[in-house]
DNA sequence: CTAACCGTACTAAGTCACTTAATACAGTCA
DNA sequence: TGACTGTATTAAGTGACTTAGTACGGTTAG
């Protein structure tokens, strides 16, 4: 499911993006599995098909996902479930452990936050979209 | 020192919030002390008093610092150096990593990352402004 | 007191990204 | 053929951000 926040400064575009993108990765939304049509998509969401065109432009440029003409746009299969964005969110908790430790936050106290991190992960796998 | 990025999407006035909230968070600029008037500030990076003023007006709400008509802008004596922008950071870091682990990359992996994390933090400390 | 600072407030204008709307065209497929 | 797909284009509206200019009252050194 993607949820669109009219309040959030982020652009409507990026929000789907970044929604698509983690129903990719999760492999909510397998590979080569069809992604709704910008039509279709720009109906539930109630959004205009040009702005849904864009995310799914974006995406391809980042290689989640390939459009064909005619036929529809499908997920990467060479994604590599969580390989991608893993890669992102890595550097990005690199950065955050480097500035709280510029703070002065002892090293141990982030390691039990990474240790208790994730517990209860068992009943979210979704596929509604 | 204060860095403006003006491809960076955020807003000029938010870049110079963020900037001034770590200056003050990592004790750069002391508490009770002044901050560069807005009229300064604005010559100094080349931009407009409104716009310096409105960076203020959102650490002020932010309780980061308080503005005296006629006198200038303050650190707050509050502030608890790294306290308050240390829970959020944690808070990200917590979430950051609950969702590595939900992508599948062992934990162990993850703290080695925050182990190797701000290694060289030794010759950052700066206070040009 | 005066002049030079300070924060604050307001209006007007311009710029730009985002979004919508309305088409249009070509490819796919039952 | 008709109903879907993705894609492209132009035009318009909106809103946030920024600048410019001006103004007012408080503070402070000379």
């Amino acid at each position: 499911m993607i949820t669109l926040n009219y309040r959030d400064s982020r652009p409507i575009y990026e929000q789907i993006q970044e929604g698509l993108k983690r129903l990719i990765v999760t492999g909510a939304i397998a590979a080569e599995e069809r992604l709704p049509s910008v039509r279709t998509l720009a109906t539930q969401l109630s959004i205009n098909p040009n702005t849904i065109q864009r995310a799914y432009a974006e995406l391809e440029r980042e290689g989640y996902c390939y459009s064909v003409p005619g036929k529809g746009s499908f997920v990467s299969g060479s994604v590599d479930t969580g390989e991608k964005r893993g890669k992102e969110l890595k550097d990005h908790l690199f950065a955050l452990a480097a500035e709280l430790k510029f703070l002065g936050v002892p090293e141990e106290e982030l390691l039990e936050l990474v240790r208790r991190a994730g517990a209860a992960e068992t009943d979210k796998k979704e596929g509604t979209l």
